[in-house]
RNA sequence: GGCCCCUUCGACUAGCGGUUAGGUCACCACCCUUUCAAGGUGGCGGCACGGGUUCGAAUCCCGUAGGGGUCACCA
């Protein structure tokens, strides 16, 4: 028999982790298996529905690259796929029930409801819906319903025995009869319950694997009452770990950040996450950390997953991306990724080398794509803002400054060995210390004092750029260093940019290609996440 | 509170009767070094507790404790 997976999200509020973790498990089982995986929207709660929240559900798996067999866009044999559109089909399984004694019209309000909740709670009774409805005789439910009184329709429940049923990963797992209430299948709104809707729509639709969150096995002793109550074979039940917050509660944005755009906004890569969240829970047989969804596929073993909540460690998620930044993906593919970000940022650059070089340098010091954009941002302005360590550099390393730009001027061979040898030339001649030069040098260069080697950022911004900032910098020193009071620093950027206006022709030109080559050659980056 | 699930370093985990309990993140130290990173080396740190079963338990059983989930006309 094929094997069938689904994922059943409801639109409400952002595209959640533990939906993109369900997700992931859900496909990986179906494809390892050969089978298909199913998307269907649970949209039976019309309080919360939110009308862009589909689409962003789809959006999220389409960038995560989890792509389902069937769906409320691809279609499928078995749709439709939104639920909201399968009423007629609860309706006539609800009658079925109803027909069958299986279950019955109940006509509390929620007043009564209420008061029958405090009634319990105040003499420390089991809390919950006590089957009060179950003796109103079927005549009259049928007659108040037809008078067109509001009611919902619940389940008939065993009040006593036990209810079992098969975990994958716990074995069995019984619950006491009466701890199953009589559940409304029925809203008084028209809507299906998730209980009926979802039991109905894994039979039809034939979902073989019903992999959900731990948070789901309190109730599943329903859904085999249901399944039972239709005449049908359950599927089988996995029930994953609850991803949890960092005080081991169940993820909750209150506490965590638990939306995918959000991750993808701050610059996080889908491998990276995708590959993350596999770690939670399960691991590859061999060890492997780092793997793709088809390598995560290709070794699949539902029966690996470990059942400890594992939290959401933020420092290890931002672990993965980093690794995927700079070790996993080829530095064209990060270029890539980047690309629409330093344009969004209002970052140009003349020549694609120039990109690839920048992001070259700058990657190993990058968690996310994010990063990147914040610390380019010198790779790309005109105007440097000096902050206070760099000018503390400045300050100290005038001279080093004006006898380096002289000796940067008459380089003849302006490559990376070209410039490493004058830069070292210098400070040998000097007899001081490489950071005595080179210190002032980075903090002309970008501004700021923790920036990658300067003979890369010289070679990097070429060597126009590099004299100009170079005499930028001498400049700022001759007008005393003035501090970052925001005014100030306004003039000053405007006086500057004007005095440089027509100085400079052209700059930000790439002499890099040569460098990237190299690097792209000798890396071993060429071969992707693995 | 009732019911159910879970329990190996701070975190993610390997282990499935015999291991000096392994790896990764984080943290610390050292190395490299031109700052910051990256990288390299090393370190810190764990089988919740108590009973059994067994020649032998992290591994099997029971109990206790702790954590979590759930008790909606939400999913």
């Amino acid at each position: 028999m094929e094997v069938v997976t689904r994922i059943a999200p409801s639109p409400t509020g952002d595209p959640h982790v533990g939906t993109a973790y369900i997700g992931l498990f859900n496909y990986v089982f179906a494809k390892r298996h050969g089978g298909r995986f199913v998307f269907r929207l649970e949209d039976t709660d019309r309080q919360r529905y939110q009308p862009e929240a589909e689409q962003r559900l789809l959006e999220m798996f389409e960038w995560l690259g989890i792509e389902p067999d069937e769906g409320p866009e691809l279609g499928g044999a078995n749709g439709p796929y939104r639920q909201s559109e399968r009423l007629e089909i609860y309706r006539r399984h609800a009658d079925l029930l109803l027909e069958t004694g299986k279950a019955y019209r109940a006509f509390e309000t929620a007043e009564e409801l209420e008061a029958m909740r405090l009634e319990q709670k105040r003499l420390g009774r089991p809390l919950g819906y006590d089957g009060r409805g179950r003796s109103v005789p079927r005549e009259e439910q049928e007659r108040r319903a037809a008078a067109g009184e509001p009611h919902v329709i619940r389940l008939v429940t065993p009040d006593e025995g036990e209810v079992t049923f098969v975990d994958r990963l716990r074995g069995e797992v019984s619950i006491p009869a009466s701890e199953v209430r009589d559940q409304v299948l029925f809203k008084s709104d028209g809507y299906p319950t998730y209980h009926l809707a979802n039991v109905v729509d894994d039979h039809l639709m034939g979902v073989t694997h019903v992999i959900r969150a731990e948070e789901w096995i309190p109730s599943t002793p329903l859904h085999v009452l249901l399944y039972r109550a239709f005449g049908w074979d359950a599927p089988e039940f996995i029930h994953m770990p609850l991803l949890r917050n960092p005080d081991r509660s169940k993820v909750s944005k209150r506490k965590l950040d638990t939306s995918v755009d959000s991750y993808r906004q701050q610059g996080i890569l889908p491998e990276a996450l995708l590959n993350f969240l596999a770690t939670m829970g399960w691991s590859m047989p061999d060890g492997r950390e780092f793997f793709s969804v088809a390598e995560m596929t290709e070794r699949f073993d539902i029966d690996r997953v470990s059942l400890g909540g594992p939290i959401f460690d933020l420092k290890k998620l931002r672990f993965f991306n980093a690794k995927y930044l700079r070790d996993l993906l080829p530095l064209e593919e990060v270029a890539d990724r980047v690309e629409p970000l330093f344009r969004a940022a209002g970052y140009e650059w003349d020549d694609d080398d120039y990109l690839l070089d920048v992001v070259d340098v700058l990657r190993p010091r990058a968690e996310t794509l994010m990063d990147l954009v914040d610390q380019a941002g010198y790779f790309f302005r005109d105007t440097l803002r000096y902050d206070e360590a760099a000018r503390k550099q400045l300050a100290a390393g005038q001279s080093h400054l004006q006898d380096v730009e002289r000796e940067l001027s008459m380089l003849e061979f302006f490559d990376y060995d070209g410039v490493d040898d004058m830069l070292r030339d210098y400070v040998q001649a000097q007899a001081v210390g490489m950071g005595k030069v080179l210190m002032p040098l980075r903090a002309a260069l970008t501004g700021t004092t923790q920036a990658p080697s300067v003979t890369d950022l010289i070679v990097i911004l070429g060597k126009e750029e590099s004299l100009r900032r170079i005499g930028a910098a001498l400049t700022f020193i001759d007008a005393g260093l003035p501090d970052d009071d925001p005014q100030r620093a306004l003039e000053e950027e405007k006086a500057r940019k004007a005095a440089e206006a027509e100085a400079r022709t052209s700059h930000k030109k790439s002499v890099g290609a040569e460098r990237a080559a190299k690097a792209r050659a000798s890396g071993a980056s060429e071969e992707g996440p693995r």
